[in-house]
DNA sequence: CAATGAACAATAATCAATTTCTGTTCATTT
DNA sequence: AAATGAACAGAAATTGATTATTGTTCATTG
């Protein structure tokens, strides 16, 4: 029962980042279903026994999988994120990015072989949640910068972020064709500022 | 070759009338993969060929069965909505319709039966693009009554009413927990009249 | 002490044979 | 004219037997 596996993912620990490399890489080619955990293991070069040493299930191993993905993704956009000045313009780069990865990434080899298990993803809302420390702090260095409100409540303020984001990266088009980075900022721009509020 | 049963749905026809009722029962039932032409009609007490003579295939059968669906669902929300004051009021009656109906209705009894499906449907831009219609005039009486800009673009107004009513719908909590009316109301209010901006 | 590999019952995937369903045609009926 | 029902080939689902995978245990190894 010595079993914190599920909470602390010990990415440093390079048995784990051997297996998690290992499942990836069977994830991307094979797609889940079709990824057994002798497969990883051979792959790895390791035994099976070592994987079920530090994932209890293989829904453990896949989720393990995705939060690393989904943990790189955030921290490769956290660094793009440096050289933009305002929060409109990190929401822009944060959408653009958001879809590259839907386009290049994991997620589109996956998407190809299981649209479904993708959709179900996508859906969950568990997925976003994990997303969410990512936005207070550069909602509060707006607000320093006199860009949003300083009374913002930033739990609000980080949930219409997530939603505008969210919705941008699944649905380029809405009613509008939000499709350059141009159209994208002046969208956000507006949205973020001032809503669907009376002219300034 | 003179199908035009692509476009225009005659729900006035009674033979697609009874069509589609015994098609959204099997659907209602069975779900659509376990859902045959044979069943449909065999409930709607006609023939197979009929079903054929109104819809090129399965797929056209249950897309418009789904759209029957959908335009009833927006029918049923437009008379909810001439209670409603203002565009916020619409907007919060709008989400929880939305929610109730995907509790309640043919997609809650579709989720249970295959997730994956429905899944997939809502992920699918078009169904979306089906009620862009819907906003426009709300709008408009918006602008009239100076709740929301008169310079406003209609179609970014719409574009955000909807990424915000579909978000809302589909994850009752993204950041804060949106259940009450009330809680929904305060949110789309500060959203649509001055998104982050500055403090009034 | 973690990693290994073998053994194991229970569960799930696979495969080929069979049955059902789809989409089309057409002669007949209403 | 539209609805019917039967016939049909090709596609897809179902079935039951077989094989692979899962998750667990444990003695052995590095």
């Amino acid at each position: 029962m010595s079993n914190e596996q599920f909470n602390a993912l010990h990415y440093s620990d390079p048995m784990v980042a051997r297996i998690l490399d290992a499942g990836e890489q069977c994830i991307h080619r094979f797609g889940i279903r079709r990824t057994s955990m002798g497969e990883v293991a051979r792959v790895g070069k390791l035994s099976r026994g070592s994987i079920y040493n530090h994932f209890n299930d293989k829904e453990a191993l896949i989720e393990g999988i995705i939060r690393r993905r989904q943990e790189s993704f955030l921290n490769r956009t956290e660094g793009r994120l440096e050289n933009e000045a305002t929060l409109v313009d990190k929401l822009t780069q944060s959408v653009l990015s958001g879809r590259k990865d839907m386009e290049e990434g994991l997620f589109a080899a996956l998407a190809e072989i299981e649209p479904e298990t993708v959709a179900m993803m996508f859906l969950d809302p568990r997925f976003y949640q994990r997303s969410l420390s990512f936005w207070p702090p550069h909602v509060r260095m707006a607000q320093e910068a006199g860009e949003v409100s300083a009374e913002l409540d930033i739990v609000i303020a980080t949930d219409l972020i997530m939603r505008l984001v969210v919705s941008l990266v699944m649905f380029p088009r809405m009613g509008v064709q939000l499709n350059t980075r141009s159209a994208l900022r002046d969208y956000l721009q507006q949205m973020v500022s001032r809503g669907l509020g009376p002219a300034l």
